[in-house]
DNA sequence: GCGTGTCA
DNA sequence: TGACACGCC
């Protein structure tokens, strides 16, 4: 998933701290799909109400948004439209993998192996329409902006961080740098302990920042060329890249081509300069407005414990800090501008 | 992923 | 106060 850029690219460490006042346009789907894969009972089940409709994302995207909220960052979610058609083959793919993951779930399920089974579960999670519409009823309902991209939400956030209205991007993939976001942070998480895969081992992870920039002048490179590079190593639109290139390769191939895909285009059967013209000019759009709102507690409440069977305790918990939090950020922008 | 209770 | 285990729905 995403552009495999990642060896390439120059990161910062950032402390929460360094993001306060800022608005941040985070990648909706890719929070979403976190929050499924990961938020699961031992044997890989997600969370459900009493009807067996999911939860997890619910529960991720509420807890997580307070504290975003809480680090004084204002978020903007923004949700993919229609994907392009040249991202067909991937989804295909995905959904293949998806299949295979969800049989080999069933298959530890029956073993009795458990860790088995969370490994395959999470690896079999599909982020379908449903669950879409209830992250959006809730983030409407806590007074949190969202926006609706025409195409891929990565293009829309990195339209929305070069005109300035946000700060910055927030992904776990790369794309939206292709995008030309000028910021893109990553690990937007607060607990920051992830599992590494296989050992019951965890290691800190803390958000990191990259700029378009370092990665430009790191790599010597402009924003064309490095979209010409991920063509070559493989994009959600032409999976795998060109055989036998890796990003040492390819980094050398485009510094040195002035059209690296000429030569590839003639043996791909993807129109690699169709996927290139994507990255450069995007379907994005203008109709948004980035409103922060108090929440309306009577709805949460009445969403997520009557319809979702949240705990009604933890939910109140939660609108109390989010409340504190909120006047908490109107404080600080008020003193801000009044030390000018 | 995240909140909460427990134990030092 | 911080690390950890467990449950959340």
């Amino acid at each position: 998933m995403g552009v495999p850029i990642g060896e390439l690219v120059s990161k910062k460490e950032l402390e929460l701290e360094n993001l306060n006042g800022r608005k941040v346009a985070i990648d909706a789907f890719n929070a979403i799909y976190q929050f499924l894969s990961t938020i699961r009972q031992r044997d890989g089940t997600p969370l459900m109400d009493s009807k067996g409709r999911i939860t997890s994302h619910l529960s991720g995207l509420f807890y997580r948004t307070i504290n975003l909220t809480e680090a004084g960052i204002k978020p903007v979610y923004v949700f993919d439209g229609k994907p392009p058609e040249f991202k067909k083959k991937e989804l295909e793919k995905r959904a293949e993998a998806r299949e295979e993951a969800r049989e080999k779930w069933e298959l530890a399920l029956a073993r009795g192996d458990l860790e088995e089974a969370k490994k395959y579960a999470q690896r079999a999670s599909k982020v379908n329409e449903l669950l879409i519409e209830d992250a959006k009823k809730l983030l409407e309902l806590m007074g949190i902006p969202w926006v609706q991209a025409p195409s891929e939400g990565e293009a829309q956030a990195a339209y929305m961080a070069s005109k300035g209205d946000v700060w910055a991007s927030a992904s776990q993939d790369y794309d939206s740098l292709l995008f030309g976001t000028p910021k893109l942070v990553r690990n937007l998480t607060i607990t920051g302990r992830r599992k590494l895969p296989g050992k019951d081992v965890y290691i800190e992870v803390k958000p990191e920042l990259i700029l378009l920039e370092d990665v430009l002048n790191g790599l010597k490179l402009t924003r064309e060329k490095l979209i010409e590079l991920a063509i070559l190593v493989g994009t959600d639109y032409n999976p795998g890249g060109i055989k036998g290139l890796g990003p040492k390769k390819a980094l050398e191939i485009v510094r040195h081509s002035k059209d690296p895909l000429l030569k590839y285009q003639k043996t791909s059967d993807v129109d690699l300069y169709a996927i290139k013209e994507f990255f450069l000019n995007p379907p994005v759009t203008n109709e948004y407005k980035l409103e922060w709102k108090m929440p309306d507690e009577e709805g949460v409440l009445r969403f997520l414990c009557d319809e979702h069977d949240f705990s009604e305790e933890r939910v109140k918990n939660g609108l109390e800090r989010l409340k504190k939090a909120i006047k908490a950020g109107k404080q600080f922008t008020l003193d801000a501008w009044f030390k000018k």
